[in-house]
DNA sequence: ATTTACATTGACGCGACGTAAAGGTGTATT
DNA sequence: AATACACCTTTACGTCGCGTCAATGTAAAT
């Protein structure tokens, strides 16, 4: 069976600018070009198309998906069923920002108030859902456990009066940040001094510092339930804070 | 507290270059210009990039999220539920996709061949459900809900039905399940028949429903936090309302 | 023979920024 | 006072996946 270029448009769904634009990126390349200069398609294309509207919709982009495409050893049902997993997960994010529109409409609706910083709480739980989705093990493997082992390995070789120190630390740490909390501005001389204090905490269990891994596992006291947990006891909302806080102690983002 | 418009992208968790595209929008203005050109934001501006990113988070565009922030006429609660639709649209699509992938799968498994028309059929109703979720609201408007009804029925097949009796209950439980935390009565009458519209929800999902089951999976939405998230995301406390609901329901009454 | 339907290439536009380039300003250290 | 360097400014082009003309050629139907 062959097709024009209409006819494989209307049979996949797309429009006939989608396949020349696939052409021209080399991805969906016609079977032949007849003497008027029209692409003609065939069975192997047809194929091809329908592999590569599922990576499309996947939200691969095109790039990638040429690279798997063109690639002749390459297990489609493997790749299949991992991406339906992928999409599975996609569903669950989906359904969490449902969750969050119907919340607000709720709220709007004057059923129940939401604070301002109850949304803001809500809208970074739904950032850190995606981050999550998108980084979840990877970060976890990077930031997490293993610097949480190698810290609890430091601690084992501390003596008395470092351990001591130590803990002193951690209560000034614990007081600065209340304090830093109350003020509000995460920016403000209060809290960078709080964040001064954690840094050095935190030197006591890293072998050496750096703006990004203080960064990092700021960002992960607010992704990881066991810290989130542990700086929200102290006060609620305290994690996201102190994240806020160090982001602008190493400069913030770029 | 002042900010420069680095200090607030740091506060914000995003770029200059979007604070000054904000600007440019007339989004989010600074509070005022310094002698040197500066921008420089004020408290009111931090709480409108919040709400901004709130919007942002929740797939609005900044054209949207525009006439939502500026005019405080505008109605909010209209624009989101719109959202909302389209939101649900998407997911419909997505579950649409994932029938695809698992037909293709089972085909090249070998079980059943699919003609070049059928492999395309999921993606034909993709794209009904795109467009739906697009100028859904619009067309309906102009035309009615029958036309576009008929239309979809048209297009999309027999499955069909299945998926959206599927989504309709799921949004019936949502909105059951706020109802029932309303009341605040795990065991009151609003509270039970909110868990039978889970237990039926299960029921698609399962081969054979059995009350030890649906208690246990009740518990796990507590235990584990990826289905504590959705659920509290719905409303906080939400999960454990649900298992003391479900509890009562299934008789494990303790 | 004419209309209609379909084909071609080329070029611009969109949305939400990223990323220079080319320059001015603030502050600290020499 | 000079220098370094971080931070600010505007202007402008690049990105991605196409949609949408525009100008023109070809195939099929009346």
């Amino acid at each position: 069976m062959e097709y024009t270029i209409q006819k494989l448009a209307s049979l996949g769904g797309v429009s006939t600018r989608t396949l020349r634009y696939y052409d021209e990126l080399g991805i969906l390349k016609p079977a032949r070009i007849n003497s008027s200069g029209y692409r003609i398609y065939g069975q192997a294309e047809v194929d091809r198309l329908q592999q590569i509207l599922f990576y499309r919709e996947l939200g691969v982009s095109l790039d990638n998906i040429k690279e798997i495409v063109i690639s002749p050893s390459f297990d489609g049902t493997k790749a299949l069923q991992q991406h339906r997993a992928e999409l599975l997960a996609k569903r669950e994010q989906l359904d969490l920002l449902i969750a969050n529109v119907d919340k607000t409409i709720a709220s709007r609706e004057g059923r129940s108030s939401m604070s301002d910083t109850e949304k803001f709480a809500g809208f970074k739980q739904q950032l850190v859902a995606a981050n999550e989705a998108k980084y979840g093990p990877e970060v976890r493997g990077k930031y997490g456990d293993e610097i949480v082992n190698r810290a609890n390995a430091k601690v084992e070789g501390m003596s008395e009066a470092q351990y001591a120190a130590l803990n002193k630390l951690r209560d000034e740490l614990n007081t600065a940040l209340r304090a830093a909390f109350q003020t509000g501005d995460p920016a403000g001389k209060v809290a960078q001094k709080a964040v001064d204090l954690h840094r050095q905490w935190l030197s006591f269990y890293w072998d050496n510092y750096s703006k990004e891994a203080h960064a990092g596992v700021a960002q992960m006291y607010v992704d990881d339930p066991r810290f989130l947990a542990y700086y929200d006891a102290i006060q609620p909302g305290l994690a996201v804070f102190l994240r806020d806080a160090v982001r602008v102690y190493t400069g913030g983002n770029k």
